[in-house]
DNA sequence: GATGAAATGCTGTAAGG
DNA sequence: CCTTACAGCATTTCATC
């Protein structure tokens, strides 16, 4: 796995590939040929080049939670009693499927986390019953994400 | 157990074909099909019905920005002079690529945001260059990510 | 790196139970 | 809501430039 561009050269012509696909995943591949004037082959043997470097991780599909009723989003800042259990509660919080992220970060947390709850009273019982529950958590700052204003991935 | 809104029904198969896609999104469906035991056709058909449903809203490649060099994640809380200036702080915040995710919270800050930098002094750069000097805002606190630990999508 | 051609396999619609 | 059938395309490999 590299964490470097060392030897990993992206021009323009896979930029546009990727940029396709970014916003699109099942974009047929000759159809982006036809766009950008080269052909599918030549493509896939970028596609394939891309992948190799660990730049491009897969694909996936995007559903909108608001459809299945989940319409409370928020944050929540978990202080932990050592940094120690650490490892621990990452585990813990791993088996919450509310739970989409989960981040180790400086400042007043150990821990910071993205919730998905269908209300606040899901959020609530979420709170008390499992994250609270969870061994070396001391206390938590709850933020509700009102609206989410963006979204996107990082641009090419 | 069904999940229910409205008019709109999910069943295990469409679970089951949601969870190939949200996972491969380039996964051909008469792969799915021939893994779960129904026809392609009646996969083209669920598709569109949860598209139709708006849950499906589309698919994306996953890109990877540590291979692009980019590895400093950061949340960044932000306080505004006046709730007035949200949606002006937003189209500007639109402008700035390294802004990945904005959300309207309750609590402390108006708006928190997730950006990503190469390094600190990009993020530093960010920071005093361009989010401060957004009108309105007056004072940011920042929650550098270390590890990204979980991310992952809703469960169905 | 790119290309065209060819084999293989997929997509999406139609018609029908 | 499912199926089969099919025509039209897309995908991927390969020899070749």
């Amino acid at each position: 796995m590299k964490s470097t561009n060392g030897n990993l050269h992206i021009d323009g012509i896979d930029k546009k590939i990727l940029r396709y696909l970014m916003e699109d995943a099942r974009k047929p591949i000759l159809e982006i040929a036809r766009n950008i004037g080269i052909s599918g082959a030549a493509i896939h043997q970028r596609l394939r080049k891309l992948e190799k470097s660990g730049l491009l991780t897969g694909s996936k599909f995007v559903i909108n939670p608001r459809v299945l009723g989940y319409t409370t989003m928020a944050y929540i800042g978990i202080f932990l009693d050592k940094a120690m259990s650490n490892p621990y509660a990452v585990r813990e919080l791993e088996k919450i499927p509310e739970v989409l992220e989960c981040h180790y970060t400086t400042g007043n947390w150990s821990i910071l986390i993205k919730v998905l709850c269908r209300d606040n009273e899901h959020l609530m019982h979420l709170l008390n019953k499992k994250i609270q529950q969870i061994e070396g958590v001391s206390r938590t700052e709850t933020f509700i994400s009102l609206d989410q204003q963006i979204d996107r991935q990082i641009s090419i």
